[in-house]
RNA sequence: GCUCCCUUCGUCUAGCCCGGUCUAGGACAUCGCCUUUUCACGGCGGUAACAGGGGUUCGAAUCCCCUAGGGAGUGCCA
């Protein structure tokens, strides 16, 4: 069997997001898996919304994610270039040859036209596909005569009226009837190739072996099989994964929150924790692992274990995936980690070396608690909220938590203007002194103090947060409190 | 409308191809208990699913048919 050469082919219309990503993820696994080749190409013969930055971009983040490539528009190769835009001549070659062959012809049709005929077949109860008199060789010679005058038509592909059949890993048998589409076109008027017909003169030319992509494009395929025919070319062997969805079971979008692998990427998320997590979503471990590294699933990656059904994207199991490679970490990417997030988006503070070491403290200790650090610190160390939740409310309620905060606030205007921070030691002392003077212990001392100085209910170990908060924030905490609690 | 695809706990899934070992297994979430002078974390345990209906069979989550629901395509988008 011949080398076998995969790609993943974005289009750079936007942020490179999790369903992309996982089409990726997918094909660099089968890749390694069978010691292939995985190649990059950019999908942007949409000119109107592909732009160089979203392709810098999507390249970007797939670095970040540890998906590399071994042919790409950065990276030449034997079959370059690996831009669509870069290869117009050879779409143009190949339209040429179809055309000549009777496999294709100019098409100039008004939109009006096209539009007529699709309203028209549609009221008759036909399919609406094309009608127009331009397939006909009768009018070839006409059709000669407006390009040669500089008419723009567009080329279409005639489609033969035959049943095809997909052999697809991942759906099966698949039987597309005959007569499900119409000649369809494969250049714009533009001159600009679309999407079913570069994509399989690419296939071909790049001498790809198996596409694997999402199912969205299945029914697309009939259109590429019949090309791949008409070019006498062996169509590669397909694997159509299902959809990644969200949770009201729709096409993931914008509105499910994060869906641009960015997103994860500034939130401090793990890249490996976001693949295998991806990985899990419409394919499953043969011994039904559920943690593991890209490296360790490359042996066992293999294209027959995909679901069918469509998968909902789950943010609190990618957290606790999360969760779990940060507990896999050693202890130097560990203090990488934190110092990566500290240096990124706190850098004032970053200044402190002692604040430094002591965020590495609570994030070693904290990290199977917390699985986004980031979030943890920013909303326990700097953020002061503006109001409570219902369990914050009951504690709020409670008689002694507006005395713990009168004297934590009593206590924190003695520290001096220039200690920014509270050491240990001294939240120790202070804490011991208030727990004598009010006679407390337990739930009431505990969360009455957790209330008053970090806002919040919940959290990591209080002896190792409020080292890392500014005084300044605690004592608005605590006046915070005291108001709430004077209304 | 037409064509194709899909349907196991709330969620991701194992099992399905090669019917019995499935009183359907695991994971996330959830609930309870234990641990911790607090919440969480951790440990232990629980609740929870074969879309519905017909067949075939001694026996069906597994095979066949129908219905319902969902998705995709039907573009000079990808």
């Amino acid at each position: 069997m011949s080398e076998v050469r995969v790609r993943f082919a974005p289009s750079p219309t936007g942020y490179l997001h999790i369903g992309g990503a996982r089409t990726a993820l997918y094909n660099y696994l089968f890749a390694k898996a069978t010691k292939g080749t995985f190649v990059l190409r950019i999908e942007d013969t949409d000119l109107e919304r592909s732009t160089k930055e979203f392709e810098a971009l999507q390249i970007l983040d797939l670095k970040w994610l540890g998906l590399e490539y071994d042919e790409g528009p950065d990276k030449p190769g034997k079959y370059g270039p690996y831009r669509q835009s870069e290869r117009l001549e050879i779409y143009q070659k190949y339209a040429l040859q179809l055309i000549e062959q009777g496999k294709a012809f100019y098409c100039f049709c008004s939109e009006e036209e096209l539009e007529a005929m699709k309203e028209k077949a549609t009221r008759e109860g036909r399919p609406p596909h094309y009608e127009g008199k331009w397939r006909n060789p009768e009018f070839f010679e006409e059709a000669a005569a407006r390009l040669a005058a500089g008419e723009k038509p567009s080329i279409r592909f005639r489609a033969p009226n035959k049943p095809y059949v997909l052999n697809d890993h991942v759906r099966g048998r698949v039987v597309y009837p005959e007569n499900m589409v119409g000649d369809f076109v494969i250049v714009r008027s533009s001159g600009l190739p679309v999407y079913n017909y570069c994509c399989v003169v690419d296939d071909v030319e790049m001498k790809i072996t198996h596409v694997i992509r999402g199912e969205d494009h299945l029914s697309n395929t009939v259109r590429q099989l019949m090309i791949y025919e008409a070019l006498s070319a062996t169509p590669p062997e397909f694997a159509h994964v299902s959809l990644l969805i969200g949770q009201d079971r729709q096409k993931l979008s914008k509105r499910h929150g994060a869906t641009a692998v960015v997103n994860y990427k500034e939130e401090s998320y793990l890249p490996g924790a976001a693949l295998n997590y991806l990985c899990l979503l419409g394919w499953s471990h043969p011994e039904e692992k559920d943690i593991f590294t890209k490296e360790e699933l490359i042996p066992f990656f293999n294209l027959e274990r995909f679901s069918k059904s469509p998968a909902i994207y789950d943010i609190e199991k990618f957290k606790w995936v999360n969760g779990q490679h940060l507990k896999l970490m050693n202890e130097s990417e560990l203090r990488n980690q934190t110092e990566k997030f500290i240096e990124k988006d706190h850098l004032y503070w970053a200044q402190s070396d002692e604040w430094k070491t002591n965020a590495f403290k609570l994030f070693k200790d904290s990290m199977l608690f917390f699985n986004d650090f980031a979030r943890v610190v920013q909303e326990n160390v700097f953020q002061i909220d503006e109001s409570f939740d219902d369990k914050a409310k009951e504690i709020l309620a409670m008689p002694t938590t507006k005395d713990l905060a009168t004297h934590w606030n009593a206590e924190l205007n003695l520290i001096s203007s220039s200690d920014k921070f509270l050491s240990q030691a001294n939240f120790q002392k202070i804490f011991d002194k208030i727990k004598t003077a009010l006679q407390l212990k337990g739930k009431p001392l505990f969360m009455g103090t957790r209330l008053s100085l970090t806002g919040k209910d919940h959290g990591p170990e209080l002896k190792d947060l409020i080292p890392l908060t500014p005084v300044d924030v605690m004592k608005k905490r605590c006046q915070k409190i005291l108001s709430f609690s004077a209304q």
